[in-house]
DNA sequence: GAATTAATCAATCACTTGATTGATGAACTT
DNA sequence: AAGTTCATCAATCAAGTGATTGATTAATTC
C-alpha cells in the first residue's frame, strides 16, 4: 500500500519517475528533442528539483542507458535456460524479444537511440557496449551448444550467427512490426540455422 | 578543370557542399549536436547564407536524407543484375554493402541515424521507408528468384530473409567491425540460405 | 551600360536551454 | 525543542540557437 498524501519523495523514486519521463520523452522526440524541462514538466517537479536528483543532462542520459541495461538484466535471469538444448535456448532468446516488444517497445527504441549514442559518447559507450557484448556472448554459446548437439547447423560460425540473430532482433524495432511477421521471420531463421538432417541428396 | 579563384557558387554545388558538411556533422556529434552554425562554418560561409540556400534546419536534414538516398539509388544501378542467379545476385549485394562500409562509413552512419529520425518526423519518414522498402523488395525478389533456380533453400520465405538480410547488414555499422568480419558473417548467412543437396540423411 | 538577379555577410532578434542561487518547509536526529 | 539534512521551487543567469534584416558586391540580362 502507498500513501499518495506524501509529499516527498525518495531520491530512488524520484530518479526512477525521471528515468521512465526521459524515456517517454526519448521516444516521442528522440535524443535531439529532449529537454530537462520536459522531463520536470512531466514528473511534475521544478527544474531546480530535478538537478537536485541528477546533476546534469548527461547524467541524466546515463541514467537512462542504466535502467534499460537493468532491465534487460532482469529479463535475462527471468528465466532459466538450464537443462535446454541448442534451439530450445534459441527459441526462449526470441520469445524474450517477443515480449520486449509487446511489453515495453520503448525500450527497444530507447536503446536503438542510445546505441548510436553510445558512438560518439564514452560514457553511453562504457554502459551499452559491455552490455551488448555480454548478449553476443550469449548468443554464439547458445549456437556452438546447438552445434553440439545437434540441434543447430554443425557447420555454424558461432559469432557470425549471433551477429545475424541481432540484426534480426534490432530490425523489428521497425516500422511495420508486429507480432505475426515477427513470429514468419523467427521461422525463417530457424529454418536457416537448424540441422535439416530430412535435406534428400541430389543426384548428379 | 574548376576555377577555384570563383567567389561564388551556384545553388546547386552549395546545396551538395552543405548537405556534406551537415553529414560529417553528424557523424561527429548526432542529430542531437547539429547545429546551422556548425555547417555554415564548415563549408566557409555566413548563417545568413546557409539560409539563403536551405531555408530552414528542418529542409537542411531532409536535404540530408535526399543525398542518402540519391546515393544508394546511383550504387543500386552501378552493377547490372541481370543474367544473375539467386545467390549471385546477393553476393553483389553483399559486396555493394561491403564497399559502402569502407568507402563511405559515414553514410551508413548517418542513415543509422536517419531511420531514428524517421520514427517521428514525416518528412524524413517520407525519404527513407521508401528507400527501405524498395531494397527490402529487391532482395525479397532475389531470395525467390534464388529458391526457383536452386542456388538458395527452396522453402525460403523471402520477404522474413530481406528482414534477416537487412538486419545483418545494419549490425555491421557497430562497433568493432572491420571487413574480415563482415565477411565472416556473410559467409555463415550463406550457409544458412544456400541450398544444401550434399547433406547426408540421418538415419531415425 | 543600366537594370535586375544571385550570392554573400555583419549585426541582431526573440527565444531556448542547461544550470545555479537563495530561500522555504518537511522530516529526521539527539 | 533545537539543530540538521532532505526535498522542493521561484527567479534568474549565461550561453547558445534558429532565423531575419538590411546592405553590399558579383554576375546576368537587355
Amino acid at each position: 500500500m502507498e500513501q499518495d498524501s506524501q509529499k516527498r519523495e525518495s531520491t530512488d523514486d524520484r530518479r526512477a519517475a525521471i528515468a521512465a519521463a526521459a524515456r517517454d520523452l526519448i521516444v516521442e522526440k528522440g535524443l535531439e528533442g529532449l529537454r530537462t524541462r520536459d522531463i520536470a514538466a512531466r514528473v511534475g517537479i521544478n527544474i531546480a528539483t530535478l538537478h537536485y536528483h541528477v546533476p546534469s543532462k548527461e547524467a541524466l542520459i546515463a541514467l537512462v542507458a542504466q535502467s534499460i541495461k537493468d532491465e534487460f538484466r532482469a529479463q535475462g535471469l527471468a528465466r532459466s535456460r538450464q537443462g535446454k538444448n541448442g534451439i530450445e535456448m534459441l527459441h526462449m532468446e526470441f520469445e524474450d524479444a517477443l515480449e520486449s516488444q509487446e511489453e515495453a517497445p520503448e525500450r527497444i527504441a530507447v536503446m536503438a537511440e542510445l546505441v548510436e549514442r553510445a558512438r560518439r559518447d564514452p560514457a553511453i559507450a562504457a554502459i551499452m557496449l559491455p552490455m551488448r557484448a555480454h548478449w553476443h556472448g550469449l548468443l554464439a554459446a547458445m549456437f556452438q551448444q546447438g552445434a553440439a548437439d545437434g540441434t543447430l547447423r554443425a557447420d555454424i560460425d558461432p559469432d557470425a550467427a549471433a551477429h545475424i540473430f541481432i540484426g534480426m532482433i534490432a530490425g523489428t524495432r521497425s516500422i511495420k512490426t508486429n507480432r505475426d511477421h515477427m513470429i514468419a521471420v523467427f521461422a525463417e531463421f530457424e529454418r536457416a540455422f537448424a540441422a535439416r538432417p530430412h535435406t534428400v541428396p541430389e543426384v548428379n
